[in-house]
DNA sequence: CTGAAAGCGCTAACAA
DNA sequence: TTGTTAGCGCTTTCAG
């Protein structure tokens, strides 16, 4: 900076002034700082003005994975908020227990970033009390946290909603098929499972833990032996309401290799509207994790701005569902099915 | 990390010191030390010590998507390797060219990071200078540069093997389906098509370019439209080369709706090895992005540790052909199809 | 093995 | 509108 200062003739204070775009720098001399700093090919050391400014333009993202469909999306809704914003974004993977152990012991993220965005966990009180005494906002997202800045789907009312249209076509009989992952890392799973069992409930069905099972989509083993559970039932259901839409190909996938006909003999709901959804025809419960991502990164700028406002703010997204063809009315009597 | 000194009773240097691991601190003076610096919740801040130091601790990604199979997998290979090295992920996407000018106009990482990797671009001339005179390592990845550290598959040949597949189905007309993509943003995607036509040329056969087509697999109007063009031909092709699993799969699911079978009557082969690509049973040319992100985390780790060594290293990864159901002998006498 | 002091590159008063 | 100066929190000589 200084050498920029120098070339343009001017104190280093003025350069900074004009780099940052303050307004009390005349036009003349703005001009010959702006091109002496291009012509030295500079740019701001965020290090050095963080040092005292004490913010650091950076906000961190603690994700679960990478590698899938919700993450992709929402740190692609995300980033452009950010950048837009000047900010950098910073990712910290934790893939499984020992990462996220490690992470909240050290809380690497500490003095390093302005925020931190926090993505489907399932945190423990005392992870949760961490983040408070992080000294920065901290936005839950694709879960909620009491009192705490959160953006999400109503996963319980959504998994109602799909239990529901299932119910409606007359199926009584409906499994429900978890993804296991690690455990501790999926807030939405527990909601969906329990929004699932109300929905049963309601209608006056008590849910059967026998048609609760789980299995990994890329897994086809697993899959299989998840949908042999279920068909080796006394009462095997005729509708498979599976927690997130790769789970619900693989089963599919499964059933046709078996020649079990969808949604003729069974239906199969899956939730996410991903793009393999419309391959398959899946009947889904669509969410928008771009959406997510998006709003989270406008509410978190929010929160920069002033980090009282907002402060237990809470946005809850839509979810809808769309009718595909792998659901269809229960075969048989639909009061009674009697096989 | 005056508070720690404090309160460990030494001064900073010594807490600098221990925290930073280095030998020359007794043990007992170590204790004391950690024990401070864990009861206050004390972090090092990134920003003061790499102000002195003239290190980061940053690494920068310069990704085009971040909502991909490719970004994802290759992402969550890279990140593991960098945390373990204590390094922080900074993510900066830029899904247009106008955030890619910018990008390079303002080139914002200069300072802020230690070491930059460039994914998947088609870069000209001039940001490749640009690149150059960043003054840090810069590691291009699903890409190769010449002189300059690369991570990549070799696209050409990749794409000469699968052809060569088709070809030795007894397949004469071979179409070569694209994704568009924003121009300059896909480097392999050029590549591939070059593998194509060297195939044909090999085989003795013209590359003809009314059987290049192209479309977003998201975009199934235009999947149609670029397969109508195919079967509107003069001589239609009897199989399809496409650029990626995405794009295979929306052009089978059209080719079913279209009740034309794969492959009995059209072969369809894919690029990739994506997750969907097993469920379609498709036939593809599988690449491991996660393998290059962890290879190209490596190298920039050895880039960073001596700046000089691996300078121009390049590493290709390997790819293979997995035959599966969508690609079969061509219909009709092989040397003379009569349709 | 430990401490004192200088200074990394910037911003934020304060003065001019 | 511009310049001067004092740190921000660390690491790194250099002494002891």
């Amino acid at each position: 900076m200084a050498d920029v200062a120098e070339r343009a003739g001017v104190s280093v204070s003025t350069v900074s002034r004009t780099l940052r775009g303050l307004a009390n720098v005349s036009p003349e001399v703005r001009g010959r700082v702006e091109r002496a700093a291009r012509e030295l090919d500079f740019a701001v050391s965020r290090q050095a003005s963080s040092l005292v400014t004490g913010r650091t333009g950076v906000v961190a993202v603690l994700v679960p994975t990478l590698d899938s469909w919700f993450m992709g999306s929402a740190l692609s809704g995300l980033a452009p908020s950010l950048r837009a914003a000047g900010l950098e974004l910073s990712v910290y993977l934790m893939p499984d227990l020992a990462e996220r152990a490690a992470f909240f012991e050290q809380l690497p993220a500490r003095r390093n970033a302005d925020a931190l965005l926090v993505f489907s966990f399932d945190l423990t009180d005392e992870e949760s009390a961490r983040l408070d005494d992080l000294g920065m906002p901290v936005v839950h997202v694709s879960q909620h946290a009491e009192g705490r800045p959160s953006v999400y789907v109503d996963d319980v009312a959504a998994a109602r909603a799909g239990t529901r249209h299932l119910l409606n076509l007359g199926h009584r009989r409906i499994a429900f098929m978890q993804s296991p992952g690690a455990t501790g890392f999926s807030f939405s799973s527990h909601e969906r499972l329990h929004g699932y069992r109300q929905a049963l409930t309601d209608a006056g069905i008590p849910p059967d833990d026998l048609l609760v099972v789980s299995a990994r989509a890329a897994d086809k083993r697993a899959v299989a032996e998840a949908l042999g559970q279920l068909l080796g039932l006394r009462e095997p259901p005729t509708a498979v309401f599976a927690e997130e839409d790769e789970l619900a190909v693989s089963l599919i996938w499964t059933l046709r290799r078996s020649r079990i006909e969808v949604p003729e003999r069974m239906s199969v709901l899956g939730f996410d509207d991903q793009p393999v959804a419309e391959l398959f025809d899946l009947t889904t419960v669509a969410q928008s994790p771009s959406d997510m991502g998006r709003v989270a990164g406008e509410l978190v700028l929010r929160l920069l701005d002033d980090p009282e406002a907002d402060r237990n703010r809470h946005v809850a997204l839509p979810t809808r569902l769309i009718p595909r063809g792998t659901t269809a009315p229960a075969p048989g009597p639909t009061q009674e099915p009697d096989r």
